[in-house]
DNA sequence: TGGATTTACTGAACACCATTCAGTATATTT
DNA sequence: AAATATACTGAATGGTGTTCAGTAAATCCA
């Protein structure tokens, strides 16, 4: 019986339909101006419609985080290749950055705009959980050959984790005017910025 | 004649009020389910009357921005009083990881939500400058005794307040699950980042 | 094959929202 | 006392997320 089979295939294709319109919308005008008519609109289907396959905006929103998700942790696979782990550790700093300064818009659903995690806990499992523990992994390979002053494997992750984060989340929410007067790039900064840091966080 | 300097001090009254009603009603629903009818409706004036005083809801938010600013401020006042300043920076730290704990809304209101600063660039001067040149003083201080590894103030400014401002907002924002597993409370963790991470950065 | 049933979808309706503005009532000035 | 300026109202506009009775097509069963 292929029926139930080709239903299954077209209810996935309908969803990924979806959420692939919600995301470039996301990405173009923003979470909070993006509206389900609106998303109803461009795939050319009523609103209603998805609410068959999405609960509610949030849900939607999650499932576009995932997809987020996952393509951060594709730039850390392409990027974070050094074997030295010290090197490596630099590179995902580096490609954390980065991927914050260019999608700005992504970065924010992933990130700044308070999500469905904070209701439905365990149900789903944590979308950032993949990419975090390739930073994990890296700093556990670090710290194995002695290379951070870190004693605490959690304390290093959350320290490194926090300083990426704080980077790119303070100059997306335009702080970072109120130290960096002139026009340079803000990128050179930052990744000057995560030299630094490494290099403090080095034996 | 002392009719319009009454007029003016009642003006301020109500602008205070509203300012007042607004900041209660974001701190308990937060800032999204906050709306003007329910702000005009808790001081028991019409919707009307709110953009009488306000231009829209993002400069209502900008002004309650404005006051949580000065809460920080006092707090880093009370707590930040050593004569060291090395000691200091840590107190200063302290106080911005409690303050963040302790006020996780008003941390919302101050960073994480997009704010109108990002449109209106020059016209107010930055709500949070006041706060944090306190913390870029205490960092001069430190870095004028050799005391820090840091060489430029403005890479020593970003990347403290970049790790305090990770800490807690990604603490907010949920994203620690992924690591802190226990039920342990958070502060001690953040509290153990703060100091080993002011340790780290110690010539 | 034909009637019953399940599935997929619609779009109007509901209860909200931010914001505007003609109208009103009070206070001030002339 | 009349004219003007000020402060406020609340209905109206054009949006929002979400629900649900109704419809039409696809599938199942006799």
């Amino acid at each position: 019986m292929g029926i139930s089979e080709r239903k299954e295939r077209e209810k996935g294709e309908m969803k990924k339909m979806i959420t692939t319109a919600a995301m470039k919308m996301f990405l173009e005008d923003g979470y909070a101006k993006t509206s389900i008519r609106n998303i109803a609109d461009s795939i050319e289907y009523s609103p209603g419609t998805i609410y068959l396959y999405y609960k509610d905006k949030d849900e939607l929103l999650y499932e576009v985080q995932g997809q987020a998700f996952l393509q951060l942790l594709e730039a850390f696979k392409k990027n974070a290749t050094s074997k030295d782990p010290i090197k490596r550790l630099e590179q995902l700093g580096k490609t954390y950055v980065s991927f914050g300064l260019e999608n700005p818009e992504l970065y924010d659903l992933m990130f700044i705009i308070r999500a469905p995690m904070n209701v439905d806990d365990e149900l789903h499992k944590d979308n950032g959980a993949e990419s975090f523990y390739y930073l994990v992994d890296c700093l556990g390979e670090c710290m194995k050959n002695g290379l951070l002053i870190f004693k605490d494997h959690m304390q290093a992750a959350l320290q490194v984790w926090s300083m990426m984060h704080g980077l790119v989340s303070l100059n997306l929410r335009c702080r970072l005017k109120v130290m960096v007067m002139g026009e340079e790039s803000i990128q050179p900064i930052l990744f000057k910025a995560v030299e630094e840091y490494l290099d403090s966080i080095r034996v």
